[in-house]
Formats: structure tokens, sequence, C-alpha cells
DNA sequence: ACGAAACGGAGAAGCAATCTCCGCATCTTT
DNA sequence: AAAGATGCGGAGATTGCTTCTCCGTTTCGT
């Protein structure tokens, strides 16, 4: 009988890096191939470790999604209620940013269940900012929490230029929206925010059929 | 000899016709096949008339876009500097959120040359309402033109939710942008705008390659 | 040194879009 | 009404991917 051999247990976990790597740059558009390659392995032994690209998604998103509703929390323990709020927003634009292949996991593009897995969680987490912000008056009060989904949708294309221009650009753009988000009197919103319920909705939209 | 065939001249006009709706409803993700269908035609027909699928976008989208530029100059018509800028931005997103095909054109996913004619003649345009509304003192003085385009990138997401949540919902976003314009004692923005040179790249981000 | 396990990467299989081809239908002209 | 020219339709060839398999060769553990 033969033992576990080391470099079986070595080639996975440089796929796994490796694909955090290649999806970080690139999304989910690339190819199990690009990412064996990435890590100097050939197609087959991708394909031997994982059945599909899916799969080494799955684990490489495992942690990072989890991450989101810790942060929430974490904001939470900032006193002021403005400052967590928009240290929620920085923090998840930040990784985001870095992570194509997040963002895309997050909004339409990834696959479903992660979505339905990730976002409740996160929208409750965030729920909790949004009241204490409205009940000290800093927060607009015609906005609501399932803007946020929508507003990480919106950050996508300043992601896309922060890469490809200059990588602090999603900055300005998220400053931008939190401002127009604060309670200063200003006109009321038009439309009210997209019901609870079309919250998969908001993140499948853009998602290319 | 024989004359032009009146069927011919009629079948052009309805695959024009046919590849407007097709193209607004769906992009130009759409094939030429489905515009055929779409007009009742033959695959062949279609291409007899156009050479491919960006010929036929070509001519459905001039005036479209020169409407923007109009746009951009009626705008400045408007007595009140802000009212002419949100006036700008509303007209604009409307036909957008009607029509992903001519969202597509503007932002990264069309032809690369129609972006070039189009574009520069709306920073210029548009910069004028911008100065104007510096002058007044009511945009905030560390937005510039070169922001518009980026604005219009991140409003795709949310013409995206509005087709399929409620049509209205792009306004919501797109005031909350607004408001995050205005000039009331914010902080500054960080990070600096774009530079003029990257128009063309904050475009073509998130075009996928 | 031997057998079991894992590797590599060419290429099979599947899929989707673009575009061609030619027999058939429809027009215009006389 | 007949004839020739022109346009139509849509099946399928072509192209360009990506996904995934297969098996001769290499590397490991005992």
């Amino acid at each position: 009988m033969t033992g576990i051999r080391r470099d079986s247990v070595r080639n996975r976990a440089r796929l796994v890096e490796a694909a955090r790597e290649v999806f970080a740059a690139r999304g989910f558009e690339a190819t199990l191939d690009d990412v064996a390659r990435h890590a100097g392995l050939g197609t087959g032994t991708a394909y031997r470790h994982f059945p599909n690209k899916q799969a080494l998604a799955a684990e490489v998103l495992t942690g990072a999604t989890e991450q989101i509703a810790i942060d929430a929390r974490a904001a939470l323990e900032i006193d002021d209620p403005w400052l967590g709020l928009v240290d929620f927003f920085q923090r998840n634009a930040e990784r985001q940013a870095r992570d194509r292949g997040l963002y895309e996991a997050l909004t339409g593009l990834g696959d479903d269940e992660a979505q339905a897995r990730i976002w409740p969680g996160i929208i409750t987490a965030v729920s909790e900012l949004f009241d204490r912000a409205h009940a000290a008056g800093v927060l607009r009060p015609d906005a609501a929490a399932q803007d946020i989904p929508a507003i990480f949708a919106m950050l996508g294309p300043a992601f896309e230029m922060s890469r490809t221009i200059a990588p602090d650009l999603w900055r300005r753009y998220l400053t931008l929206m939190l401002d127009g988000l604060r309670a200063t009197g200003r006109p009321d919103l038009p439309a009210p925010p997209p019901p609870v319920e079309s919250l998969p909705l908001i993140l499948r939209a853009g998602k290319r059929t």
C-alpha cells in the first residue's frame, strides 16, 4: 500500500495559490488552463484536483467572502456612526478593487449559490450600520440598506478604471457616492429603493446571458 | 436593364428598424441573425444589405450619438447652472437607460472609432456646463469634466437594474451621484480626477478582452 | 527496484457566432 | 404573360473558443 504523494499535495496548493492570483487579476473569465499554466503545471493536473473551474473558484473564495460580514461587524465597533459606514465601504471596496474575481462573485458574474449564501449576511450586518447612522441623523433618511448592493455594483466600473489608470481612482468615486448618501439638506431621492425581494436581481443585472 | 426592386429597399428599412429595437433591448451581443429574425427576414438578406454587425450598428447609432452634444448645448440655455447640469445628465441617462446599445457604444463595449468620434465633442460641450457651475459655486470645486465618462460608466449597472426591477430606478442612483457632486461643504475628493489623456481608457475599462 | 500514483499536454468534443452559397421566389421590363 | 435579372432564405461550412479526457511518461513511496 502506498501513502499520499507529497508532490500531489504541493501541486494542489500551488493550484489554489495560482488561482487566487489569476482570478484576482483577470476575473473568472480565465480558464482552468490559464491557472494551471500560471502554476507551472499541466492542464490534466488541474482537472485531476478540481472537477471544474467552479470548484476551484469556490475554494479560493471561501474566506474572502466571510470576511465581508466580519468587516461589517467590525465597523459597528467604531463609535462615530458615519465613520463606521465609511469604514465598511472602504474596506470592502478596497478588496474588490484588488480582486476582480471577488467583485464578480459578489455581483452577478460569478456563480449563483455563492451570492445567495453571502448577501443575506451582509445585508443584515449592514442594516445595523444604516439604522445607527439614520438614528444619528448623519445618513439621508431616504437611503436604505437595499441600496448597498446597488452601490457596489456601480463601483465595478470604477474598479476597472482603477486597474488601468490609477490604483486609487475608485476612492474618488466611492467618496462621491458616500457624499451623496450624507444627510445634509438635499432633495429626496426619486424612485423608492429596490424591494428586498429583488436583491438577487440587482446583483444579476449586467450579467450577460 | 432593370430598376431597383422595391422589396429590397423595404427590407433594408425593416432591418434597420429591427436592429434599433434589438440592440436597444439586448445590446450588441445580439447577432445579425437575431436582428434578421426579428425583422422577419432570413440571415442571408441581412448579410447582403450589411457586410457585418458593425456596419448595421453604425447606421443605427448615427443620430443617437449626435443628439448628445446637442443636449449638452441645450443644457447651456437653462439659466440655473446647477439645473443645467442636472438636465444634461438626466436627458442622456434616460436615453441610455432605454437603449442598451447606446450605453455600450458610449462606454467601452461597442466599437472604438465611434467612441473616439463622439466623446471629445461631449467633453467640450459639458466642460462649459462645469465651468459655469463652478463659477456659480454650486459644483464641488474638485469635480472635473473628466469625471463625466466615469459617472456614465458607473450608471451602467443602474440601467441594468432598471430594466429588470423598476424602469425609474436609475434616477435614484443618478441623483445620489449628483448630490455627491454638489458644493455643500464636504471633504475633498481623494485621488485626482483621471487625466484627460486617459479618457479612452476610462471608457474601455470593463471591456472584456 | 518495483508498483502505484500523479503528471503533462495534445487533441477530442462541444458550443456559439459569423458568414457563404445556391436553388427558389419575386420583382421589373417589354 | 414571359423572360431575365435581382433578391431571398436558411441550412450548414467555417472559425474561434473553452472545457475536459486520455494515456504514454515521469516521479514518488516502500
